[in-house]
DNA sequence: TTAGTTGCAAAAAGTTTGCAGCACG
DNA sequence: CGTGCTGCAAACTTTTTGCAACTAA
């Protein structure tokens, strides 16, 4: 099912191509005369998360920043440092490499997490 | 300079090949008699991790989390999702990996993080 | 009527800061 | 003395929870 405030949620974080912080997309919503509260932001985040269709991450200032995935599909992100535009890539090798890897030791129930970092081509060194 | 509660934290690090958070540092000082303070143990893991003698990570669950790296050389952690050990690998393919991936799309000072997770030989599933 | 959603206010939890006391050169 | 480290308490931030009002079938 989806509620009010996921449907703003969406909408905002369409709006978007960065991670956002909860409080960010709070205070869009309030921008745009959208009287959603932060506690239901959080609770559609929540949700929107825990059905996949939003990516979580968390900042170094230990906050969660928040994104609609393009795809489906298992993919890493290749985030500007500066703009925080982000871009969604397929690791090939990544994959082959994290269970080839984590194999070696004797891991078992393999899953990682990949972020690159860098300036993109649009925001001057 | 290396101050007392620098000590103890490094120390309580040596304890262990998990990450751990700073309260649980603390508690673990506590335990064994020592008297530092959860202010001293925050801001001792502060300049450890500035000046690269502790790694940081952030859990899902928001809080910090710390360990002293055995090499001072890049690497990655594969970390046992059921008893938190930790083991350091090198990541010769997934650097060029991701050095490939970003300049593919122009991308510049490329960094990134990967942590591989799974279930450790030692942990029944 | 009833189950679910909402938003405010209050509470948690992790971390940082202000400040007075201490240690030590 | 003076500089820096310490630890307590208070402040701050992000996120969660309690709860009464509201909504829609």
């Amino acid at each position: 099912m989806t509620t009010k405030a996921q449907r703003a949620v969406i909408t905002a974080l369409a709006d978007t191509s960065r991670f956002v912080s909860a409080q960010e997309i709070h205070a869009r919503l309030r921008g745009n005369g959208d009287s959603t509260g932060l506690t239901s932001v959080y609770r559609a985040l929540q949700s929107l998360a825990e059905s996949g269709d939003v990516d979580v991450l968390r900042t170094d200032a230990g906050e969660a920043a928040y994104r609609r995935c393009e795809t489906d599909q298992h993919h890493h992100h290749l985030v500007c440092r500066d703009c925080g535009r982000v871009i969604e890539v397929a690791g090939r090798g990544v994959e082959r490499w994290a269970l080839q890897t984590a194999s070696e030791h004797g891991f078992r129930d393999i899953s990682h997490t990949v972020e690159v970092f860098g300036s993109c081509p649009d925001c001057p060194g």
